[in-house]
DNA sequence: AGCACGCCGACT
DNA sequence: GTCGGCGTGCTC
């Protein structure tokens, strides 16, 4: 015996002795037969894939491999771990080509995405599908096109097969959908069929890179005319005649000065010009026009050394925030709007750069944030990197890369910079920690991005910083259980004052008739007052639309969408009416469908008709309006917030959009037209999130020094305990009322809460399965079912709809009935004859 | 998810 | 009689 063999392991090599290679006892930690593979479909189980010899070295947990999957398709697949288990199963398919050098995943992140696929119950397919910039995604794509040396010219077909096969060959290739939706009304594919039979054409599995770059259009001065003034003259001069050309060129100068490069549709719109005016500049060369790849929002201010000066309060709470981190991992930091939560930031942050520490601080939707991200750069400069969905695919790829080789020193972004692959953290920053836009909520996984933070600090023994103005229940519950430390700053910045909050009940003025339209005499006042004043205006009314709904007077029903049991809301701007759930638009009737009088009035209000009613009030006021529909795109945003912070608007209108991050000089007022929209029930959390906006609402007005500030809150329920708490502002008495209730009701954090969500066009077959998996979840697991039920929105897009609430009791047993629930949902579907049922769960959410 | 296979209505 | 509709099951 020259050398010790390792220990071996002898149920891993299946006890064949031939079939282990002869080097496995050399080298025994790196020998490994197969890789479990994730791959970026709804699939619930990770594959197995046999690793060839030949890579047995480049196939490690976090590198992408390219597999083949099912008859003939191709995908990047992320390996998790590799192992020697021989699956009970004969065909296993082999590693065709490892497609990263390094790891693109660290431990931390492996060990998160399986965390999140058993808390949130959802696949480790969509969380990859999350989590990974496109750039790292390929999947293949089946394409036909004419075989090769094919004689296809000289085979006699039909005329729909003649035009097919022409098609492809002028095309070079379609795709199966393409072929499809070929002809006007009969689809394509039985010719496709008769093609590839007859030998013309053949199928073929095309890789597909889903990233395309995207590349946007921008306008340079042609050099020539650069710093040459009097060229320029004569160009100016030459143009007198063409006035739009003029135009350009005038506001090309008043766009460039902050960048030679101005967006090409930024220039046509600021002009009113169309591109041919553009084409006939760059025909003269008086404009060039370069083509780049969309930038990251790059805030250019060079890094400097300067330290931030915390007044005393704030160094009273920085200090106490550090001697929390002492005893806790995570500490709860809640600070009021406008006591500067943001110097304690930078000064923990500062701090942890000196010692060559690494950070991630989260911010809420980045749009509205920009003044944050440009006061964090003026500190941190270039090492600070920025992350967030507009980030271009190409800086994303490079980002995650840089991440991954542990080059980057602080990272900024949204939710999504929760997935990048870091190995080590010190510390993690959550602004806004309540907000809604750490969690996602619409398409699966839905996942809270705080908890995943805070389970991926766990791997990395990060600190957690929590910051809000109305922190959570769930983290406010969190430090009661002292669990989290917890700091508080509740002094304005500058002694800004705090507003005055003034509830205004509805009722009352409406019986008195003192209400002018939507406004009550108070607030009708305070408008005209302030901005007489030239201060500015905000009002909130948090239903987009003209009217939310349209009513018959006659027979009093209101108008529904077709597909969906929803009042559809009428909107002025297209005079069309839109269902808020489907999307779908209904041209305006004038008589009644179900009893044909014409009698059809609106009701309610909606932003639009906020914005006209102040327009007849006020007609001499500048009036705007920013909703969902207004803002389409960041431009549009970007565009009403400069002209509201040049004081080019004297009132603004918005819905939740306004709540957040707004601070302007010349704010003083902030009217809630209707606030009881915001409370009436749907969840458990209706109450807590109400709180928190108008809490946020609040804090838009009067961040300045030494003014007094109003807010108007206008409702119908002037004896909501809710309203009482809010207008003492008293976040804490709100909590611990609240806290109380969850508790007596059985709400989170008393438990935990899951939702299924079942859909399905047929409702008596949804009643069957939902009942079915209701009571089966009843017998089998402890805990507390509620339904299946019928929300309040009972159809969507002709899918029924139905709820089961499940409250769990949070132990040990918590991951094993979620198992069991899964077992359940999919074992119940089994014994159905139909299956086209869509299934939802949500939990914690 | 996507795609192949399989069983019933409206057409040549 | 077929074509093609969708409903069902499987993918390492």
């Amino acid at each position: 015996m020259i050398f010790e063999l390792p220990l071996f392991d002898l149920r891993i090599c299946n006890s064949d002795w031939k079939q282990i290679p002869y080097f496995y006892f050399f080298n025994f930690a790196l020998m490994y037969a197969y890789a479990e593979v994730v791959l970026p479909l709804k699939l619930r189980t990770s594959f197995t894939y046999a690793i060839p010899e030949s890579m047995q070295a480049a196939v490690v947990a976090g590198v992408r491999v390219l597999v083949s999957f099912g008859a003939n398709k191709f995908y990047a697949g992320m390996v998790l771990s590799c192992h020697n288990q021989a699956p009970n199963y004969t065909r296993i398919k082999p590693i065709l080509e490892v497609l990263d050098q390094h790891p693109i995943l660290h431990p931390p992140q492996i060990q998160l995405w399986q965390w999140m696929s058993k808390y949130y119950m959802s696949n480790l397919g969509e969380i990859m599908d999350a989590a990974l910039p496109n750039a790292f995604k390929l999947s293949s794509e089946r394409i036909y096109q004419i075989k090769p040396n094919s004689n296809w010219q000289e085979i006699p077909l039909d005329a729909d097969a003649q035009m097919l096969a022409d098609a492809i060959a002028s095309q070079g290739h379609l795709k199966s959908k393409e072929v499809q939706n070929f002809f006007e009304k009969k689809s394509g594919i039985a010719l496709l069929n008769q093609l590839i039979q007859l030998g013309i054409v053949e199928p073929l599995e095309e890789m597909k890179d889903k990233y395309v770059a995207q590349y946007e259009k921008y306008i340079v001065l042609h050099p020539d005319l650069k710093n040459n003034s009097e060229a320029l003259n004569t160009v100016f001069k030459s143009l007198e005649k063409k006035k739009k050309e003029y135009q350009v060129l005038l506001n090309y100068f008043a766009l460039s000065k902050t960048d030679e490069r101005v967006l090409k549709s930024d220039l046509i719109i600021k002009s009113e010009a169309t591109s041919a005016h553009i084409k006939s500049l760059r025909d003269k060369d008086i404009l060039i026009e370069v083509l780049q790849a969309k930038d990251r929002f790059d805030v250019q201010v060079p890094k400097s050394d300067k330290q931030v000066v915390l007044t005393e309060e704030q160094q009273t709470a920085f200090d106490s925030m550090k001697q929390a981190f002492e005893t806790y991992q995570t500490v709860l930091f809640r600070g009021i709007t406008g006591s500067g939560k943001t110097e304690i930031y930078i000064r923990w942050l500062q701090q942890i750069f000196e010692k060559g520490g690494t950070a991630l601080l989260v911010l809420p939707e980045i749009a509205l944030t920009t003044q944050i991200v440009k006061r964090l750069k003026s500190y941190f400069g270039e090492s600070m990197v920025v992350y967030h969905s507009l980030v271009s695919q190409n800086m994303k790829y490079e980002i995650w890369n840089q991440v991954a080789q542990q080059k980057i020193q602080f990272i900024v972004g949204t939710r999504s910079a929760l997935f990048l692959p870091y190995q080590k953290l010190d510390a993690i920053l959550i602004d806004e920690e309540h907000d809604g836009s750490l969690s996602q909520m619409e398409v699966s996984p839905r996942f809270n991005g705080r908890d995943c933070l805070i389970y991926l600090a766990h791997q990395m023994q990060s600190k957690v910083l929590l910051g809000s103005a109305t922190p959570s229940s769930e983290s406010y519950f969190n430090v009661l259980q002292k669990k989290y430390g917890y700091v508080e700053l509740l002094v304005r910045y500058q002694d800004a004052a705090t507003p005055n909050i003034h509830l205004i009940d509805l009722k009352e003025r409406e019986k008195k008739h003192l209400m002018k339209s939507l406004f009550s005499p108070e607030l009708f006042q305070e408008i005209e007052n302030e901005v007489e004043q030239q201060n500015q205006v905000l009002l909130f009314q948090n239903r987009r639309g003209y009217a939310p709904y349209i009513q018959c007077e006659t027979c009093n029903t209101a108008i529904q969408c077709d597909q969906c049991d929803v009042r559809l809301t009428y909107h002025s701007t297209t005079n069309m009416m839109v269902c808020h759930y489907c999307s779908k638009t209904f041209k305006l009737k004038n008589a009644c469908p179900t009893c044909g009088a014409q009698s059809l009035k609106t009701r309610g209000a909606g932003t639009q008709k906020v914005e006209e009613e102040l327009g007849l009030l006020f007609p001499q006021f500048r009036i705007s309006r920013m909703d969902a529909d207004v803002a389409k795109s960041k431009k549009r945003i970007e565009d009403i917030l400069n002209a509201f912070n040049q004081g080019e608007i004297d009132v603004l209108i918005g819905t939740q959009m306004i709540s957040k991050g707004l601070d302007f000089e010349k704010l003083n007022t902030v009217g809630v037209l209707n606030a009881d929209t915001l409370m009436s029930f749907i969840d458990y959390r209706t109450h807590e999130k109400a709180f928190q906006t108008l809490m946020q609402i609040i804090g838009r007005a009067g961040r300045r020094a030494n003014s007094s500030s109003n807010v108007f809150l206008q409702t119908y329920h002037i004896k909501d305990k809710l309203l009482d708490f809010v207008v003492r502002q008293d976040w804490q008495g709100f909590m611990d009322f609240e806290l109380q209730m969850r508790k007596e009701f059985i709400y989170p954090p008393f438990c935990t809460f899951i939702k299924i969500e079942m859909k399905h066009v047929r409702e008596e077959l949804l009643s069957i399965y939902s009942e079915a998996v209701s009571k089966k979840i009843n017998q089998t697991i402890k805990a507390i079912v509620l339904g299946p039920t019928k929300p309040m929105i009972a159809r969507i897009r002709n899918q029924y709809i139905r709820h089961i609430y499940i409250k769990l009791p949070k132990n040990k047993d918590l991951a094993q009935s979620k198992i069991q629930i899964q077992e359940i949902i999919d074992k119940e579907l089994l014994l159905l004859s139909n299956k086209n049922f869509s299934i939802d769960i949500f939990v914690d959410c």
